[in-house]
DNA sequence: ATAATCTCTACCTATATTATAGAATTAGTC
DNA sequence: GACTAATTCTATAATATAGGTAGAGATTAT
């Protein structure tokens, strides 16, 4: 499960990218209409601030804007952002690989093997996916992605 | 992420499938063989046990023992034991399935159209790998896996 | 009997999650 | 310049979850 952390940051996202270009969105305007917590989306548009996908302009008449192109920020962006790593396990991990220290042997744990076989589709999705994509209203389709080799 | 106990409880049936047919394992040998604290391993077992997914003996040299054969045993039975859905969103779930409190129309939601996609060939796999595929060193090629239609 | 083992319940600590509160800062407007 | 509306930043709190420990009780083989 993704935290719900996220999924707010996701539908806070989406809703910048669909503001008029140059304008800018009011933490209040997004917290009610997306139903957010407003102090807690607060927050969580710091943390995309403080990663460069978004700006802010503060004072009266200020807001939130995209600092990137909607087409530019991916799911997975946002998720390791707020959510950390992707992997299921920390053995699989980009950002924050760690071995298991209870493993005998990295490379021959059947494990590790089958979550590297579920890892790499969610991959795919989560990387190629954009703000821009699910504003548009296409989601990849998982059948057009090319199928790539076992990871090493 | 999976839970350390999700990890312990796989490695745990993958040293219970290895181990003589008829014979039983006891926590401390599965403990110490797979660095599992003990104490902590024998409320998984039990889990499991609930689950029927094993079975045991008390007293002297009693012990557990698998009770389903290990080829029956799926990866995502045991994540769903131990961790609950697998899927990213409750309203994605099978076993668990919630409606999101806060979204205004689930079959128009993107972010969940986005994860639909992602937990697709997750399930494919965890629901057909096997404790046997474990122990036996053959994890299933996601390249074999039938391609399915984006789900309703 | 007794020793070994599972069973069950309770407990504990640390961390993450999901917020809420409020003061400080900034910037536009009158 | 004062006022107001907004972000910024830090602190706090309630709740849940994870990971693990402890110990009494039940059961079984010897």
């Amino acid at each position: 499960m993704i935290s719900r952390q996220a999924k707010y940051a996701l539908r806070a996202l989406i809703a910048l990218a669909r503001i008029k270009p140059g304008s800018a969105a009011q933490t209040s305007d997004i917290a009610s209409g997306e139903k957010i917590p407003k102090k807690f989306l607060e927050q969580i548009l710091l943390r995309l601030k403080n990663q460069g996908m978004v700006q802010s302009r503060r004072g009266n008449r200020g807001g939130y804007a995209l600092l990137k192109p909607a087409s530019e920020i991916t799911f997975a962006q946002v998720l390791r952002t707020i959510d950390g790593p992707i992997a299921p396990l920390p053995c699989l991990s980009i950002i924050a690989y760690a071995r298991c220290e209870d493993c005998k042997d990295e490379h021959t744990c059947e494990i590790r093997k089958v979550f590297a076989r579920v890892i790499e589709p969610t991959r795919q999705v989560l990387e190629r996916t954009t703000i821009a994509d699910a504003v548009a209203g296409r989601a990849i389709n998982i059948e057009a992605l090319p199928v790539t080799k076992q990871m090493a």
